[in-house]
DNA sequence: TAGTTTATTTAGGTATACCGAAATTCTAAA
DNA sequence: TTTAGAATTTCGGTATACCTAAATAAACTA
């Protein structure tokens, strides 16, 4: 078989399809993955003709769409390269964390497999982005951290900040001010009526801050492991297989 | 004025025109322009037109072609990327001087501003790459360093390598093999009969080889600068003015 | 269930960057 | 000077990845 000519588009078609069952753990429609594209939904009624043509999802007329194995497969690497050259860009070109995804958008096409590679060994092969989304191994299996958002849980719950969605830069630099970070004690005091947000306590190594007020737009962007665990369980095989862990964002 | 939108097809177009300025010191054709995209004729007739729609080029149908101001700045902006990048790839990921080249060619177009400057801070602003050329400054200033092919140079001559083309990388693992790098100190002994190459002989840090023959390909594929130079000199500005080092090769 | 609204696809069209083949222009030999 | 040959441009056409507007299918709603 032939080794199905991938342009960007597709890669960033395949990405965004699991992207979104990442975390929403039900499978994308037409104009949803239009909307995140950011293009027509008729670009995309064409474009998944074409991904399905090249083996790349499985798609009935006015149904949802769904990866194939070798569609997931693509879409791991893709991730994978995109979470690996974020981590670069902080770790080794002193990047911040809320300046690096649009330039891994870009590059994410343009590198090659080598440079993944090495990217990967000069960073000691991490697991987790700087925004601590899982990074598949060059295998696609990937470990995720079992989470819950922090609008889910309930008052009195004590958790680690796991993952922080990278949509919006200008919340990660109010989470970096407010010195909230990867591994920040969260203590979830509770929910402000009028959809004023969420309290909540934090404890950093530097300074045991009091309470502080999130808005919901900032409640709903971050994740929280239980303290006491650690990452490592949960493994996923790149050619299929039941996603463990939903309500994950960003890439 | 709008900020002239250039696709990656115009920045190869710019850079290849500029780059045979670089060593031909005389305009390019549109066949010869051609072959070196690795493109047909007619592909660079009508790309020409449109980079002259765009004020990259001075162009009069059937006579050579010519960079503006404006074309010269994005090549030289296209050339410092690509060097440094090199540059980068083997002082900081562990690549060899013969794999960088397509990799480079690829994320001349993907990377930002931010990026490459980012890049260039943490090698500390180099002036060359690892093939010896040039690397333009932010604002296109390029330091060469005066050098001659070796196939141009008498017999006695000695020299040190200053530029190295970088178009085969079978050639260039030849010359790490025996020895022969940047700055390698070399005496031109002589041209041997029937175009069967030079004979010169090396001096190393590490060994005092014995003399050596070049086949013609390596001969022209190697520039010496006169022994006792240093770089620094014949700066240019990127708004035009002469070049005033023929003679140099690759990117 | 029939009608209305929404989601999705189809149809027709644009821009970019290529191509081969035909026509044109330039050049250099006779 | 004429004219063959080479270089270059023009012409018609392809592939990719978008778009808007129209048609259609599916999902509600009354
Ligand atoms: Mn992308
Ligand atoms: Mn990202
Ligand atoms: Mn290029
Ligand atoms: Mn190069």
């Amino acid at each position: 078989m032939k080794p199905t000519a991938t342009s960007s588009s597709f890669e960033d078609y395949v990405k965004v399809i699991y992207a979104y069952t990442e975390w929403q753990d039900k499978p994308i429609t037409s104009s949803v993955l239009a909307t995140r594209l950011g293009v027509a939904n008729s670009s995309v009624s064409e474009m998944v003709r074409k991904l399905k043509d090249q083996g790349l999802v499985d798609h009935q007329p006015y149904s949802p769409i769904h990866l194939t194995p070798k569609g997931l497969s693509l879409a791991l690497s893709m991730v994978r390269r995109h979470r690996l050259l974020e981590t670069y860009l902080v770790n080794e070109l002193g990047y911040t964390w809320d300046e690096v995804h649009d330039e891994a958008e870009q590059l994410e096409h343009a590198v090659s497999d080598h440079f993944i590679e090495r990217m990967s060994a000069k960073l000691g092969h991490p697991f987790r982005d700087p925004h601590g989304d899982p990074i598949p191994d060059a295998q696609g299996q990937i470990a995720m951290v079992p989470s819950h958002r922090l609008d889910e849980l309930d008052p009195g719950h004590v958790g680690r900040i796991s993952r922080i969605s990278d949509h919006d830069p200008e919340l990660l630099r109010y989470f970096e001010q407010q010195g909230l970070g990867l591994d920040t004690e969260l203590l979830v005091v509770g929910q402000l009526p009028f959809g004023a947000g969420w309290q909540v306590g934090l404890r950093t190594a530097t300074h045991d801050a009091g309470p502080l007020t999130l808005g919901p737009d900032a409640a709903v962007s971050l994740w929280l492991a239980s303290v006491g665990q650690h990452a490592g369980c949960c493994v996923q095989e790149p050619t299929g297989g039941t996603l463990m862990v939903p309500h994950m964002s960003g890439l």
